[in-house]
DNA sequence: TGGCTGATGCGA
DNA sequence: CGCATCAGCCAA
């Protein structure tokens, strides 16, 4: 079967992206699998690692206190698009906005563990050999799925980027993970959020190869 | 550890 | 307009 058809059985509700919790989010999509599909190659694994963010009352949110500009009206579209940027001038970043119209909540997504079209991920990142840095940290995954900002606003569901709870390469569908096997601490790289930067909002997986370095 | 890199959003 | 600021990454 097409694995177009096969993935469609398998989308995220977009009920599951318009909850107003996007903490609960954020920790949820751990164990989850995200793909892209580009020109019939599809790349993408399970996310390992995510951040909340908070447009409403966040200081490291783009959209703090519901802040709207050119670049964060994405973050207050219905939940279950992606907000993809640029960083730093050198890296894409991808986000999944949540929450419901007006409320500008996203999830960054930093790390994944590689699964599905590891050799077209090696070939996007310039790597020879499979290393764990090909898919960890938020600038590296964007690479190796091929997303740019022209995915901005286009459907996590669909028909580029593909959030799902199947497993492709062992054709079964994702187990949640374990409460226990969850790793809560701060975000990373947002000094500038005074007291919000110590917020518990970062999420990843416990002893997962995947998960970016950056403490 | 520092250099790279460019969009963004602010104030003049 | 100019200019400071960034939700990173990598080589060394």
């Amino acid at each position: 079967m097409k694995t177009q058809t096969i993935l469609k059985e398998h989308i995220l509700p977009n009920s599951f992206y318009e909850r107003d919790d996007v903490v609960s989010i954020a920790k949820e999509l751990l164990g989850k699998y995200v793909y892209t599909n580009f020109e019939g190659v599809w790349t993408g694994g399970k996310i390992v690692e995510t951040e909340a963010y908070c447009g409403a009352t966040d200081k490291a949110c783009h959209a703090h206190l519901n802040r709207r500009t050119n670049r964060t009206q994405t973050m207050f579209l219905k939940g279950g698009v992606a907000y993809v940027y640029l960083c730093y001038g050198i890296h894409h970043l991808f986000n999944i906005v949540t929450n419901k119209q007006d409320h500008a909540d996203a999830v960054l997504v930093r790390g994944i563990e590689p699964t599905v079209g590891i050799e077209k991920m090696m070939e996007r990142r310039n790597m020879k050999k499979l290393q764990n840095r090909i898919t960890a940290g938020p600038g590296c995954l964007t690479q190796a799925l091929g997303m740019t900002t022209d995915l901005d606003k286009s459907s996590v569901s669909g028909p580029d980027i593909w959030l799902t709870d199947y497993d492709l390469v062992n054709s079964k569908k994702a187990t949640d993970v374990e409460e226990s096997q969850v790793i809560k601490g701060p975000r990373v790289g947002i000094d500038y959020a005074g007291e919000d930067a110590k917020l518990p909002w970062r999420f990843s997986i416990k002893d997962n190869k995947w998960v970016s370095p950056a403490k």
